[in-house]
Formats: C-alpha cells, structure tokens, sequence
DNA sequence: CACGGAATGATAATCAATTATCATACACGG
DNA sequence: CCGTGTATGATAATTGATTATCATTCCGTG
C-alpha cells in the first residue's frame, strides 16, 4: 500500500480544510500550487468531484450561473459570501431568524440560501 | 408611428409584470403563448434582454448556475424562491434583519440575496 | 518480473447558453 | 411608390463548462 494520498484524496481533503466552496477550476488551480500535485489534470479533478458527490463526501453548491462549486458535506448549517473582486466564495458561520416570514401563501420552503456580496477581507485590504 | 408595441417593449412589459424573473429561454416560451407574439424569434429576446439591462430598464438576476434571469430594474427590495419541481423562479417579499451579523471580520458587505427552495404553491397544490 | 485493473493526464467531443451573421420584412420620410 | 435604416427570425458560430476517450502510468499480486 502507498504511504501517498492519492490524488482523489487530496480533492476531497482539499476541500474539507478550505474555508469555502471550489468549482473545478478554482481547486485545480489551488492544488497544481502545490508541489506535490504539479501535475494535475482537471479531468482528475471533475472524476474526483463527481465521484466525491456520488459517496456523498461532497455537495455541489450553486451560487451564480456559469459554476459549479463543491463543499464537504457534513459542515454544518452555514451560508455564503462572494467576493466581487476575486470571485472567490467563502462559507459564514450563523444563519437569522424569521424566513419563514418571506414564504408567501400556499408555498413550502424545504431549504434557504444567504448569499451575502462585498468585499472579502483580502480584497478590502488589497484595495 | 405603429400603435403596437414592439417586440423590444413587449419583451420588457412581460417582465415588468411578471411574478418573478424570467431566463431568455423562460420568456420566450412565455411570450410565444401569446397569440400576437406566436413567431418572436429567440433571437429579438437576447437582443431585447441585452438592450433593457443597457438601457438601465433590467437587471440580470444569477440564481443558479446554468443560466441568467431577468427582471425589472427599480423594483423594491425583495427576495426569490426557486421551485424545485418547476424551476420557476418568485419575487417574495420582506427581508430580514441582522444579517450584518453573519458578516466575517474585515469583510465588506455592499448587497445580499436570499434564497428560498421548495415548492410553489402550483406545483404543491399539483403534487 | 509479467499481468490486470485502477488512476491519471492530455485532449477531443459534447452540451447548453449566448452571440454573431445575414437575408428579409417593416416603418417612415421623402 | 422608393430608398434607407432598423427590427426581426432562422440559424451558424462561439464560448465556457463538463464529460468521454484513450494511451500511459501505477500498484499490488501471482
């Protein structure tokens, strides 16, 4: 047995230790920065994402048109911010009260997403 | 001067009176089940989408990813819910306070959506 | 070490959304 | 009615994301 992850692995274990979730793109380019995974391919990439999403290790997550972004499952109930200046997602902690108040007559909500936009703390320093 | 309207009007009418934002391909089914508009060609409706958000008259909505809604610019501060079975999506009312709250250390919140999922009253009534 | 199956990388193929093209149909001023 | 410029519809072309293909590389086993 190798001592080495492999690189599935290291899909998944990327994106349980980032602090938002990843479309393709973003994570291959997130691991190719690293020297162990220089060599990457993104078709690894979308196999381990999609495989990740069949085991039930990973949920994709839809935020804007044009990407798919994934998160480990399991983390518990947050929402998301989105960077305009980098794109970049990023999970929040805590959730509000009151949603139910939105739902109008006759509707059935099964789940809610807070998408919150700005600058994130990077960007804001940056500019 | 035609006393009908053009295309390009009764592309943004349709969405002024709409109940929630439309895709190019969501108003060009709808407009085409108006006997008057049977012929609109997909077409006229990006050219008219395009030129409304131009023209400040409509405002691109991402609520998922796939494809781009439209809606009325000016209208006042509201919310969607997006059906699971029909993938319609609705204008809801009210907001919700505190959601400053979820706002990370050192990040810039300059707008936010929220997001409700479930049935519409339709689909539940036809469920 | 040879073999067979799984993992991987490069890249071609596919798919849906959107944009570009182009010939035709209109609308209006002369 | 004629000419000109805009609007429109059909459809080809483009684009970005994702999936499929295929030859190669890995790994553990016999």
């Amino acid at each position: 047995m190798s001592e080495n992850k492999s690189k599935h692995q290291q899909v998944i274990e990327a994106l349980a230790v980032s602090d938002g979730p990843m479309s393709a793109n973003e994570l291959w380019e997130h691991l190719r920065s690293n020297p162990t995974l220089k060599s990457i391919g993104i078709a690894t990439v979308y196999r381990s994402l999609k495989k990740g999403v069949e085991d039930g290790e990973l949920v994709p997550v839809e935020l804007e048109s044009g990407s798919v972004r994934y998160e480990s499952s399991g983390l518990q109930h947050h929402h998301h911010f989105l960077c305009s200046t980098c794109s970049r997602a990023y999970d929040v902690e805590g959730c509000v009260k009151n949603l139910e108040k939105l739902l109008p007559q006759g509707f059935e909500m099964t789940r809610h997403e807070i998408l919150l936009y700005g600058l994130c703390a990077d960007c804001k320093m940056a500019g």
